[in-house]
DNA sequence: TTCCTGATTGACT
DNA sequence: GTCAATCAGGAAG
């Protein structure tokens, strides 16, 4: 541990539940590295996710696919993924190889960087920047194709607080279904910190598509 | 193969 | 508060 307040963990870390993990990554120093610079991010909310077939809200849920397998793999990696046909997402997988949990990284603040962030996600205030899970991929520049990554190692790199800060806890954002609600209290966030996302509940799109009714002939 | 939904965001009323 | 954008995964036929 560095007088700074923070550590690097090994990999043996997240070899546990995701539920455990999560409020112990609050506060951490999240790295990025590209061409272009590096941005430094501290994780301000999370949510958990768990594997074997537990957790209906996870991409698990349903066992590997091309796409969750590396939620399947090496825990300490990151998970990255594309969704809602224009977002990018990142998790850090969490449990031994073959459980498939991770912990999503919702919203971070901008330590380092910030000219860099900005010009990736236009002017705004550091705790803007990255307050949601596809605006944090932006603001720190982490791409598709770097799913699978170590999340040590470079071009990553992670820095947990020695102390967390006290978090709360309280349904997942935008988890429909079974997975949501409050008998999934998963998500872990700054008590009080401006960098949180605001709290949506699910939406379907069927909700929405009742809206418009079919043109009247009367 | 077709159709629907989604761990979201930003623009608009 | 309401809704479109836009594509991959998964269920159903």
């Amino acid at each position: 541990m560095s007088a700074s307040g923070y550590f690097v963990p090994e990999h043996d870390f997240f070899a546990r539940s995701a539920v455990e993990i999560a409020p112990l990554l609050l506060g951490a120093r999240l790295t990025h590295e590209t061409d272009a610079g590096t941005v430094v991010l501290r994780l301000t909310e999370v949510e958990a996710y768990l594997g074997n077939g537990s957790d209906p809200g996870s991409h698990a849920y349903r066992g590997r696919t091309r796409r969750n397998g590396v939620m399947f793999d090496e825990p300490g990696h990151v998970y990255v993924y594309f969704t809602y046909g224009m977002h990018v997402c990142a998790n850090l997988v969490c449990s031994p190889p073959g459980t498939a949990s991770a912990v999503l990284l919702r919203a971070a603040e901008v330590m380092e960087g910030l000219p860099l962030a900005q010009a990736r996600r236009g002017e705004a205030p550091p705790r803007d920047l990255a307050r949601g899970p596809a605006r944090l991929t932006v603001a720190a520049g982490i791409r598709l194709d770097e799913n699978g990554s170590d999340a040590l190692a470079t071009p990553f790199g992670l820095e947990l607080a020695a102390r967390p800060p006290a978090g709360l806890t309280g349904p997942r954002v935008g988890v429909s279904g079974a997975g949501g609600g409050e008998a999934y209290p998963w998500r872990f966030w700054i008590a009080g910190d401006p960098a949180v996302s605001v709290y949506r509940a699910a939406t379907t799109r069927g909700a929405r598509r009742l809206r418009t009714p079919p043109p009247s002939r009367g």
